[in-house]
DNA sequence: TGTACATCAGTGAACGCGCGTTCACTGATGTAC
DNA sequence: TGTACATCAGTGAACGCGCGTTCACTGATGTAC
């Protein structure tokens, strides 16, 4: 998962402990699911006694959000590694946003569903709500280079942005919860097609792209 | 919340203790989220001991399963009253199937993540297959209306089903995670208004739309 | 209508389990002199 | 460099709690005659 570590391992005592148990929280969430996560199975993941992880997340909801701060940030890079690899063209760009949206929620679903859907992470987090709100501004940044317009000043713009977040995030929630599989020749395409298709479908959600 | 009952109440023993038993479980979804779900708290709410709720539901997931399978047909009256109330222009009934979505959605966050987020629910199960698939197939049948074109034969009406399920469940999902807080133009509008914006939102995810 | 019996919905005590939390402890690392 | 002490990350036993599950039971309802 993660690979920021055995730089201080075994430095003091286990090393970086702070660091293994978001690890060992990340495998615990993918494998048990956001409503049978434990902190006794982190620790036992992390290979420390039940009492070890106090010392670093007061709770379950502490680890849980500082889990998910990481998180966004890497939902940004998956965006960004996306976006590096597309056409300069804004609506390549935009596209390029929403499918690594999806490509992030579908690798890792049981963190995106914690990012976006969870009651057990502290939103007044400061570390939380900066990673959350940096994740915003890079669609309302993309969005802008569309419509040359502000959405935080401009309704119009703003109704692009929510309409284009609602499309990418219910195609990646609809994913993950397996309801594509309904829709057989989406399924039967390849990974090109498929991608192209989900492009298509993005933008439809912003108005820029019918009066072109 | 389901008034199915008092009729048959007081007859053997406590009546009907099943249907009392599926209102106290979406009481307790309600308040405790899917997360904290127990059974004993369900006995509890529906005033039997613990172990009565095993004459009629094997465990939890039974429980929860025939919750979801009726959260579908309420989901689908939801939506019909909100289309019978609408013009009948097929636009305007597909416009009028998401906002009863989004309705549902907001009044019932935690059955509507039970329904679309859960693996709670045991989804082999006949009943709620049967269930989730009326639901899916009234949306099939509003695109067929304004394609003129099956979509379980033309995959170009399909990708319409798949556009517009997408942006209605996203800003369904977005609502109740309590992220269009952020967009403030929208929080600051009056009924009349959010919905117009909102249909205009919901028709852009259909070509037929733009093409027009 | 009356009695005797069968059925079965709901009871309540008991169980083992994993959980979060507490707390006295150990022992490795860091620091003062 | 060496010793003595302070710090603090991690240990492991113990606790109380709510959970699902089991099981012998009670007693109301239904049925046979």
């Amino acid at each position: 998962m993660r690979k920021t570590k055995t730089q201080t391992r075994t430095a003091y005592h286990h090393g970086d402990l702070r660091a293994a148990l978001l690890d060992a929280a990340e495998i615990e969430l993918t494998k048990k699911g956001v409503e049978a996560f434990s902190l006794r199975g982190v620790a036992k993941r992390a290979g420390v006694s039940h009492a070890a992880p106090a010392h670093h997340f007061s709770d379950a909801r502490g680890l849980l959000t500082a889990l998910a701060a990481i998180g966004y940030e890497r939902f940004i890079e998956t965006q960004k590694r996306r976006q590096h690899d597309a056409s300069p063209d804004p609506k390549a760009q935009l596209a390029a946003l929403g499918l690594g949206y999806v490509d992030f929620a579908m690798a890792n679903p049981a963190l995106f569903r914690l990012m976006f859907s969870s009651e057990k992470t502290n939103k007044t987090n400061e570390a939380l709500a900066t990673a959350s709100s940096a994740a915003f501004d890079k669609l309302v940044v993309e969005i802008q280079n569309i419509t040359k317009s502000d959405p935080y000043t401009d309704p119009i713009a703003m109704t692009d942005v929510m309409a284009v977040w609602a499309i990418v995030h219910g195609l990646a929630d609809l994913m993950i919860a397996g309801r594509t599989r309904r829709i057989t020749f989406l399924e039967n395409l390849n990974k090109e097609e498929r991608e192209a298709i989900l492009s298509d479908i993005i933008l439809r959600a912003s108005t820029v792209q019918a009066s072109e």
